[in-house]
DNA sequence: GACCCATCTGAACGTTGTCAAGATGATCTT
DNA sequence: AAGATCATCTTGACAACGTTCAGATGGGTC
């Protein structure tokens, strides 16, 4: 109906809405937190109405998924970083769960929503967390190089898992403002995460036995 | 106005609401999840307006940190039940993460809630953090009972973190399906739970050094 | 008995997620 | 090239939500 502006303010029928929807909420989350990320925010700030999104989501949480499959793919560059980096196997180990923990400080939005959406689909079948399994796998190759046996299944997918709790754990809480005291004490945030990591066996020692 | 009928179906003002605005608060999370629970769900619930809880709570967050402190208080009574078992001192300190784990599981949507609200106050001065504290304290004391030097109190702190940590994330993944098979080779959730806990340095053996 | 004040109600506003019905235009068929 | 098809986008609507405000209600105090 109009074809006599600059090339394409919201050219024909948008060219890759999805993707832009996706960036756009990103972009909310990161700069307002996840509460803030209305459907019809990203709508706005993407240039459609409120409805176009049900056309490539069939759920806010569909959304929610994307934007959370959006993080996983930058925390696997952060451990790909991570693993990369000139130290022993065994520091080798512990540096990753450092990286782990300052990507989650980095982006603590994004993160919350990546552990919202595994959380609601705690009970699907495996095969829907790809996402998670593949930075799991590099953990666990990471412990394999630190010298774990890897003929220990069992004993290998424990350590992974107590490698990744802890982990976690103290994402979700280094921020506490109750921890400030010590982390001076220790000179820096960074020696707060060592010494608390190296309380745990598996980054302390890559694997015990 | 009404006088003529059996006891009190509301009374006068109503007695005790924000008491029976928490309750309901309480039974509407964990019934439905966190998501589910809208302050106009809860007044309904306790039979009053939708404008009600406001002469008792200034914000709808208001609502979920006196439910969130409900929360701590049952926790700590798990932990006082797991501290007065009867095991050495040092297996009492990983029964005392199992514990914490179970409550999570027990009550998942209030878990949530609790650390919800803890993470939107991790920037509040630490005198705001009270209910969290007191359980930190119990996890503080059943370290030192079970060997740890209460004069190095940066160890006793950072192994106290590790802790915390380790439980939270074990309690937040615990419940993912990926890690059913491994239950099941391990026979039973606890014999899992064991065994995670077991790779964490200070479940596995109090404290080290 | 008259006043006061905490408490509760009623109605309203703006916002949200979602849906059904219709418009629009790229693509495919003939 | 004309017309049919289909994914895409808009319009308009609905119920539910959080929140606010002016007023009703009634227990407590002088």
């Amino acid at each position: 109906m109009k074809e006599s502006e600059a090339p394409d303010p919201r050219p024909y029928h948008h060219g890759d809405l999805r993707r832009a929807l996706v960036e756009a909420a990103v972009r909310l989350v990161e700069a307002d937190g996840p509460g803030a990320m209305s459907l019809r925010a990203v709508a706005r700030e993407a240039g459609v109405s409120p409805a176009a999104p049900y056309h490539h989501f069939k759920d806010k949480s569909e959304l929610l998924d994307a934007v959370a499959h959006e993080g996983w793919e930058k925390l696997d560059l952060a451990f790909r970083a991570a693993r990369d980096a000139e130290t022993s196997p065994p520091n080798r180990v512990r540096e990753l769960g450092v990286a782990y923990v300052r990507f989650a400080m980095a982006h603590p939005a994004l993160y919350r929503v990546m552990y919202d959406c595994s959380r609601d689909k705690a009970d699907m079948p495996a095969h829907v967390h790809e996402n998670e399994e593949s930075a799991y796998r590099r953990v666990r190759d990471v412990l394999i190089s630190a010298g774990a046996d890897p003929a220990d299944e069992v004993g290998l997918e424990l350590a992974t898992i107590a490698c990744w709790c802890a982990a976690h754990g103290l994402a979700e809480m280094t921020s506490f403002k109750q921890f400030d005291a010590l982390k001076a004490e220790l000179g820096g945030e960074d020696a707060f995460l060592r010494g608390v990591l190296g309380h745990v066996g598996v980054f302390a020692k890559g694997l015990q036995r």
